[in-house]
DNA sequence: AGATCGTTCAAGCAAATGCTTGAATACTTG
DNA sequence: CAAGTATTCAAGCATTTGCTTGAACGATCT
């Protein structure tokens, strides 16, 4: 014991971990999987990329610890493997905004300029929900909506917005959510509301942020389920 | 805003922080560095590669921002760019701990039978020390104890351990402590007290969790400054 | 100024990585 | 049981990585 090979092996070992992080494309998956468990073609078309290559990345991911997989009839749903693996993307980013010099850079040309849309931070969003003069508004593809919400949001994919702007009861200001600091939805949103005219802030952060901040959630269990038994065995 | 390119550059970016952490010589190197600042020549050392090869990787891990390097005379000191990068290191051994299958054995494999050894937590060595029954041995290398220690600790490398036994005091129990959860050096100093029947025990963790919780650390800028002005240019 | 010491650079090589394409597998459904 | 769908496997490739060796650089100290 105390060997340099043994130690060698054993930070290479705690560095895997770090190490299936350190793609673009699977970071992208992960922020996609903390949202909630998704199938394969899904994961692949969120992130762009084929589906034989979103396996190989999935793959990855499973064997290094960092996701599960269940079969639910011909689908393989992936997930995050525990909440630890979402705050670790969560520090990872926070570095990254902290130290990565050509960050803010980047981000702004993914995100467009944000300096014109007010946020709310999830206490502030709360509130307001108390006071019920506020209509949240999910923003994310219609499946993560389904994994998991926030307490009383009502899901309108962005894609679809435009069309159900008559669906938003009048007199109310908007609240939209999505992924996350990195995520548009919420941006395109508040930015296509605004343009025909309805008030509509953004959430400074997003759903996995909410429900790890402990604060109420909702799950539709009734929806997903699909017919046959639900499998729970592991496919790793 | 909001193209594929964009967003996959935004994604690489951020994922690039986990990328150089994603080496077990690079994750050692923020193990050490997690201690406090120290030269090339000495980290190069600690993980056992040659000083051009510690060069690079640090060069790298410049690069990406997760340290800074200052020069002090003919030497040059690298040290962690912030807090938030300790907290990430811990994170990703927190996910490799829970989530990495075979860390056990290989921690096993490194660490030895860690079962006859005692340990306190943070917080009971805190109490104990109040107590005054106590002595704390700082075991990591010197100029980490030099950087910064828990207060009231004494330097006794655990190299130099076996000839410095009669510094001891009698009728007291020793608590040791290195740099975390998988450092070596406070279990060995623990068998080798025991071995001479000296009552020991082992923090459970190291100095930078006790800095991190606000617990009472001292800090001797006395000793190290060196001849000169300390420069503080970065050299980045 | 020259010698010395610590650090970085440059070139080279074996091994690993990320993506593609096309075939194989495993389950469900008719 | 056969057809269909979702996922994985396998091979191939251009690119990147981690390490080595030997030389170059930069600051200090005589």
């Amino acid at each position: 014991m105390g060997d340099r090979a043994a130690k060698d092996a054993l930070f290479d070992a705690l560095a895997s971990v770090a190490k299936v992080l350190g793609s673009g494309r699977r970071a992208e998956i992960v922020d996609v999987l903390a949202q909630g468990e998704r199938a394969v073609d899904e994961i692949a078309e969120e992130i762009g990329q084929s589906v034989a290559n979103t396996s190989q990345h999935l793959q990855h991911l499973l064997r290094s610890g960092l996701v599960l997989s269940r079969r639910d009839g011909t689908r393989i749903y992936y997930r995050l493997s525990g909440p630890g693996v979402a705050q670790l993307w969560a520090a990872v980013r926070l570095v990254a905004s902290d130290h990565v010099a050509k960050l803010n850079e980047l981000a702004a040309a993914y995100l467009g300029d944000r300096s014109a849309l007010s946020t709310l931070t999830r206490t502030e969003l709360r509130d307001r929900m108390a006071g019920g003069d506020i209509v949240v508004l999910d923003v994310r593809p219609e499946p993560e909506f389904r994994s998991g919400h926030i307490a009383g949001a009502v899901s309108v994919p962005v894609k679809e917005l435009a069309e159900r702007l008559r669906e938003l009861p009048d007199g109310h200001t908007v609240a939209a959510y999505c992924r996350g600091p990195y995520c548009v939805f919420a941006d395109d949103a508040v930015r296509t509301l605004r343009r025909h005219g309805i008030p509509a802030v953004r959430l400074e952060d997003g759903y996995p942020e909410w429900e790890a901040a402990g604060l109420p959630v909702e799950t539709n269990v009734s929806e997903t389920p699909a017919r046959g038994a639900v499998n729970l065995t592991e496919t790793a």
